[in-house]
DNA sequence: TTAAATGCAAAGCTTTTGCAATACT
DNA sequence: AGTATTGCAAAAGCTTTGCATTTAA
C-alpha cells in the first residue's frame, strides 16, 4: 500500500472519479509520491500557482488520494493517503515521526476501549516527548 | 485543580511573576474563568483589543497558566491550563469532548508503551468518531 | 466542442508586530 | 518615576475565491 504505489494507479484514480488529468494534478501527485515526508502546499507548488496547487488538493483529497496533516505550528503538510498512517510529535525538539503499524494498532485499540472514540493519528499527531526528550 | 480556582488565585500567580494586572489581562483571565470550554481569542477578547488579548494569551501561557489547543480547523482556543485535560473530536459531527482522567491515564500509558512518547492531548485532540457517528 | 482546470490577482481569516500613549507598581 | 502594557494600525502568513483563458476528453 505504499512501495507499490505508481503514478499511474493514482492516475487511474483521478479518472475514475471523472476528473481530468492535467499537468498541474500531475506535478502535485508526483511531488507527493516522491517525498518520504509530508510536504506543504508552496513546497509541492515549487514555482508553479499556488492556488492551483491548494485546489488539487482539496480534489484529490475529496476522492481520498491525499490527506492532510498539521504536524505542529505553521502551514498544513500533504501526503498520499496510502501513506498516512499515524504520526507523533515532539514538543521539545520538534521532530515528527510516523507510528509503527503495530503501535498504532494498540494505541487505536485502547482508544476505543477507554474513550469509545475511533481514533486515527492521520490529521493531528499525539503530541508530547519523544525518548530522547524526556526527563 | 478546578473548581477549586479563583481569579485571585490566578492573580497572584501572575504577580509572582513579577507581570503587571491590567484590566485586559483581567477580562481574559475572567473570561477563561467563567467559560465552560476553550475560547477563541475573539471570544475572549468581545469588543477589547484584539492584539492585547493575543498577547496576554502567550504570556499566560509562557507563565503556565493558560493552554491553548487546536480543537479542529478554525481559530485556535485557549483554556486555563489548569482545566486542560486531553481531548476527543469527532470527525463526523464535530463534537469535541474532554477526556475522562481514567481514559487518559490508561491511553498515555499505552502510548508510552508502544511508541516511546510521553504524550498529553491537550494541545492536538485526539480525532476519530464518537460513539454516535461510527458505522 | 465544452466543461473542467488553470493562472493570476485580489480578498479573507487568524495572528503578529511597531509604536506612541497609558497606567500599574 | 519608570517601565510593563495597552490600543490602534498595519503587516505577515496561510488559504480561498473570482474570473477570463486554456486544455483535456
Amino acid at each position: 500500500m505504499d512501495g507499490t504505489m505508481t503514478a499511474a494507479a493514482l492516475l487511474n484514480t483521478v479518472r475514475s472519479h471523472g476528473l481530468r488529468v492535467s499537468s498541474a494534478r500531475r506535478c502535485v501527485l508526483e511531488a507527493l509520491l516522491a517525498a518520504d515526508r509530508p510536504l506543504t502546499a508552496e513546497e509541492i507548488a515549487g514555482d508553479g500557482d499556488l492556488a492551483s496547487v491548494y485546489r488539487n488538493l482539496e480534489t484529490l483529497e475529496a476522492i481520498g488520494v491525499v490527506r492532510h496533516v498539521h504536524l505542529g505550528h505553521g502551514p498544513g503538510r500533504y501526503a498520499l493517503a496510502a501513506r498516512s498512517g499515524g504520526w507523533a510529535t515532539c514538543e521539545a525538539c520538534g521532530c515528527s515521526t510516523p507510528l509503527e503499524p503495530a503501535a498504532l494498532h494498540e494505541i487505536r485499540r485502547v482508544v476505543l476501549e477507554t474513550a469509545g472514540f475511533d481514533a486515527g493519528f492521520g490529521h493531528f499527531p499525539i503530541v508530547g516527548r519523544c525518548r530522547n526528550c524526556q526527563a
